[in-house]
RNA sequence: GGGCCGGUAGCUCAGUUGGUUAGAGCACACCCUUGAUAAGGGUGGGGUCGAAAGUUCGAGUCUUUCUCGGCCCA
């Protein structure tokens, strides 16, 4: 008997995948058809989804977080647009800022040039370059990754329509009132007279005085505190003249004690944390004394003290602060708090409405603002505190550590914190945190608990500090009247400055006269023009100013905003504030958050450890479609796991969702027109066919109930399944009979080869957004638009669902496996081997007999013979022998009489 | 060090308001098939639910502590 009595199926889809080979001729043919183009006419004046991109710094190659950032977000968007939405996404890239100018910088150092002996202009055009660099290679590589989106017209943070909205952003802070000028400590070297950025630091010992000194409590409403003193120690004695807070941790126990040797000290009573007397008693070589009482460190609250030089004119109030950075490791469990010279110290004085002033100068000498000390340099201070303390009686020991300390990686010198005028945007004095967390409250956020993460920031965020003392970077666009120190507040000189900016972008700031940006309404010359720029965290917060609504294409608020939970932090953080201080209102309606790439042992990917894994060896080994399988796969809301043996596993996944499409296509043979759904008449279809349509139906109600909540791993597992499962080893084994020895054009054939159609079409839709490459490939052999993304979700009519059929056949399932239970059996026994070569008996009780006597078993389970028996017995049994008679050559089945099909035997 | 989040079979994930012997798919083992064939089918073995204590008649689910991991901050 030859094969070509039977109908087997026949395809050009190819059992090999090959992706690496085979995914970049499809992304040429993307380009060939402008895929982009289509997409945006297919769906022409629908609803809007814009999923607004965080721009990547143009920096290095991509790794595992960006890859799953930018697939995550590729299938969010062709999710939405398969919805029948107008779905656009537009590529951005984030490009000033400290990382390039170090590459910049290192390269000079490469050939032996000096940074300072380059125009400014002339350096921010190498960054400008370097940036379009990267940004170009980044460009291929999440093309290749399979992301459509508008990359012909990306936006960037240095594109001059970005720069000049910037400075338009900064100008209605400006004019509003809240954008000030404030000071703020930074890294500073008093040999080079600059700031120093933390990756120009190096550490190394030096010698430091040391001191413990006393301040005493001015009132509390602790009243045990009366007429104690707070101790504390420090190794930077030439910030006690700058102190104005003392900070405590309310969960650390305090003791009061009294000392009783002779000296300065004696019958006063001190304060110091209990863990560390032991130590305070042996540093300040104290021999007598007496434990008065331990109390709770809470008990500080309200406490306020006296300066040390109080007496010297320093008749200021120091209130007692609690803060979680005190601890017991050193010291005296009390921490003295000078704003202008440590961020921790400005951090909490901030929060707690001391700012902090400019108590040094660029040189390094104390200013007018301090007392006593005006002129004196810091470095030679030191004594000259110690000396006051002493003459004030407030010195309870001193002398001398070597520890690691930040030096200048230049000239070595030690470096301290110095308050710097820096630029500020208050959160309080035009009701900005309020604004930002009414915004908060009206986003939907993707899992529900990034909304508790980006509130508790913003309750707690100081004011946000904008400018920088860089080169790369918009220039903060501000003058200063020399006489009155008045900033200038006049739109007009905004508007010109962006428009210029507009023009030929911000170097000009730098080279050309100042008089050019104020135009003819001010004199120049008695004007201060700053050289700072501003932080990029404000570039970033501002590219829904110069996206969303500078492109028609676009919409403001976007749909929503996508990044790494760290963003929370960043880029949410800044887009939030930006936006609610522009226009009082967030500039995303939903924000969806994802986990961090770690291992597959879930620990964090690094060098040392060996356990990185790149998209680029991704790629060659498996193909996109892969890692796109893993995106989809992963539960974004944590971390994501990925090694080779997590992705072969998808990739033994992604072989049995290739052959169910084989399968699909060999049997209509290539094949396919669409079926008209709602003309398929249902009731006179086999009820395997009614149950499957029951099935797909069921199927695509999960389906967009999890596309709705973004839940893509139990989105993507239930498609799985149901290839496995439902499709392949049970509709397809069970029609594979069908498909291929009955004749062409029988009824039941049809109605098979009509459901293989309409699983197809639904396959490929469903699959469409994850296995963007796959489904492209089956969609050119069998589509008849230019792509598969073209094509929307289906609507199945409501009559597909039939839930008294899907009960019935719950059961009957039920039974099958009870039948290959028993088959298994004779299996074993080796007296059968296929199941065709079984014969058998079912056997059910009187109320499922009735409705199961006319079923066709030897169909559902594959055998040659099945009978059903009824019994009283309630209990489902299955007897199986070897099925007698000939093997029908064409069918295989076996059976007594002729073949009924085939005749023949 | 602090804040937040997480730890369910080898892997990816389910597990409603605490309620039977904790589920699915994949992987694995064995068997069958050789007309989806570097495919397909069947059966099966895998978990003290990170650890301990507590609340409860009853805890994977609630509380506390610890541990490991991640992010952010310091």
């Amino acid at each position: 008997m030859s094969k070509s009595q039977i109908n087997l199926p026949k395809t050009v889809f190819s059992m090999k995948a090959n992706l690496p080979i085979r995914e970049p001729k499809i992304l040429e043919y993307w380009k060939k058809i402008n895929i982009y183009e289509e997409l945006r006419n297919s769906n022409k004046g629908k609803e809007k989804f814009i999923l607004h991109d965080g721009p990547p710094y143009a920096n290095g190659n991509i790794h595992m977080g960006t890859a799953l950032n930018k697939i995550l977000k590729d299938i969010i968007v062709k999710f939405h647009q398969m919805d029948g939405k107008d779905s656009i996404y537009v590529p951005g890239w984030d490009c000033h800022g400290l990382p390039i100018e170090w590459k910049i910088e290192e390269q000079y150092k490469k050939n032996k040039k000096n940074k300072n002996d380059v125009p400014i202009v002339e350096f921010r055009k190498e960054c400008r370059s370097f940036a379009e660099k990267w940004i170009e290679i980044h460009k291929s590589q999440f093309k290749r990754l399979g992301v459509i989106g508008d990359w012909e017209n990306y936006y960037s943070t240095m594109s001059f329509d970005a720069e000049a909205q910037i400075v338009r952003e900064l100008g209605k802070f400006l004019k509003e009132g809240s954008l000030y000028k404030g000071f703020k400590p930074v890294l500073w070297s008093t040999v080079e007279k600059t700031a120093l950025a933390d990756a120009e630091v190096e550490y190394q010992d030096h010698k430091s005085d040391t001191i413990y000194a006393s301040f005493q409590v001015k009132s509390s409403d602790y009243k045990e505190l009366d007429g104690c003193e707070i101790i504390i120690w420090t190794t930077t004695p030439w910030t006690i003249p700058a102190n104005k807070a003392l900070a405590y941790n309310e969960s650390l126990d305090y003791v009061v004690i009294q000392l009783n040797d002779s000296g300065d000290f004696k019958n006063r009573k001190i304060v110091v944390a209990e863990d560390l007397l032991d130590s305070v008693i042996k540093e300040c070589d104290v021999k007598d004394y007496k434990k008065i009482r331990t109390f709770k460190g809470k008990e500080f609250k309200n406490t306020i003290c006296n300066h040390p030089f109080s007496k010297l004119g320093y008749d200021f109030d120091i209130p007692m602060l609690q803060a979680r950075f005190v601890t017991t490791e050193q010291g005296t469990g009390i921490v003295h708090c000078a704003p202008s010279h440590g961020p921790d110290d400005f951090n909490l004085c901030m929060n707690n409405g001391i700012k902090a002033i400019e108590t040094v100068d660029g040189d390094g000498k104390y200013t007018n603002y301090v007392k006593l000390f005006n002129g004196i340099h810091i470095f030679k201070a030191n004594p000259i505190v110690i000396e006051k303390l002493k003459e004030q009686k407030n010195l309870l020991s001193n002398g001398e550590l070597i520890h690691s300390y930040p030096h200048s990686w230049r000239s070595k010198a030690p470096l301290v914190h110095r308050a710097t005028p820096q630029w500020f945007i208050s959160m309080e004095s035009h009701q900005l945190r309020d604004k930002a967390l009414k915004a908060i409250d009206e986003t939907t956020f993707y899992p529900s608990k990034g909304k508790d993460r980006l509130k508790s920031m913003i309750e707690t965020r100081p004011d946000w500090c904008v400018s920088r003392q860089r080169v790369w970077g918009v220039p903060l666009p501000i003058f200063v009247n020399k006489k009155t120190n008045e900033i200038l507040v006049d739109d007009e000189v905004i508007e010109n400055i962006a428009s210029i900016y507009e023009k030929e972008g911000s170097d000009c700031w730098f080279s050309d006269s100042p008089q050019r940006f104020l135009g003819d309404k001010y004199n120049a010359e008695e004007y201060e023009k700053l050289s700072d720029i501003v932080e990029v965290w404000f570039d970033s917060g501002s590219t829904h100013s110069f996206v969303l609504e500078k492109r028609k294409d676009l919409k403001w608020p976007a749909s929503m905003y996508l990044e790494g939970s760290d963003q929370h932090r960043g880029w949410f953080h800044s887009s939030l504030l930006e936006s609610c201080g522009t226009r009082g209102k967030a500039p995303f309606e939903s924000i969806l958050s994802h986990g961090f790439v770690v291992d597959g042992k879930g620990l964090k990917m690094s060098k040392s450890l060996g356990n990185v894994i790149s998209p680029e060896d991704i790629l060659k080994k498996y193909g996109a479609d892969i890692l796109r399988i893993w995106v989809a796969s992963s539960n974004y809301a944590e971390d994501l796991r990925i090694d080779l043996p997590i992705l072969d596993q998808h990739a033994e996944s992604y072989r049995k969702i290739r052959n169910t499409f084989r399968y699909l296509l060999g049997n209509i043979n290539d094949n396919n027109e669409e079926v008209n759904l709602e003309k398929i008449d249902i009731k006179n279809l086999p009820e395997l066919e009614q149950f499957m349509l029951h099935k797909i139906y069921l199927l695509n109600e999960n389906f967009k109930k999890n596309f709705k909540k973004y839940d893509f791993h139990n989105l993507y597992k239930e498609l799985l399944n149901f290839c496995s499962v439902d499709l392949s080893a049970f509709y397809f084994d069970i029609r594979k009979d069908c498909l291929y020895c009955d004749p062409e054009d029988s009824k039941k054939r049809q109605s098979t080869l009509l459901l293989l159609k309409v699983i197809l079409s639904s396959l490929l839709r469903w699959f469409a957004p994850i296995l963007s490459f796959t489904t492209e490939e089956i969609y050119t052999i069998v589509g008849n638009k230019k792509s598969i993304h073209l094509e929307k979700f289906i609507n199945f009519p409501i009559n597909f669902k039939n839930d008294n059929l899907g009960t019935k056949w719950l059961d009957l399932i039920k039974i099958r496996e009870l039948c290959n239970l028993s088959i298994e059996e004779k299996r074993a026994e080796k007296i059968i081997g296929s199941s065709l070569e079984a014969s058998i008996k079912i056997i059910l009780d009187k109320e499922k007999f009735k409705i199961f006597n006319d079923v066709d078993f030897e169909e559902l389970c594959i055998t040659s013979n099945a009978q059903v028996e009824q019994s009283k017995d309630d209990k489902i049994l299955v007897e199986t022998t070897k099925a007698e008679g000939t093997k029908c050559p064409i069918c295989w089945k076996i059976k007594k009489e002729s073949c009924l099909r085939h005749g023949n035997r």
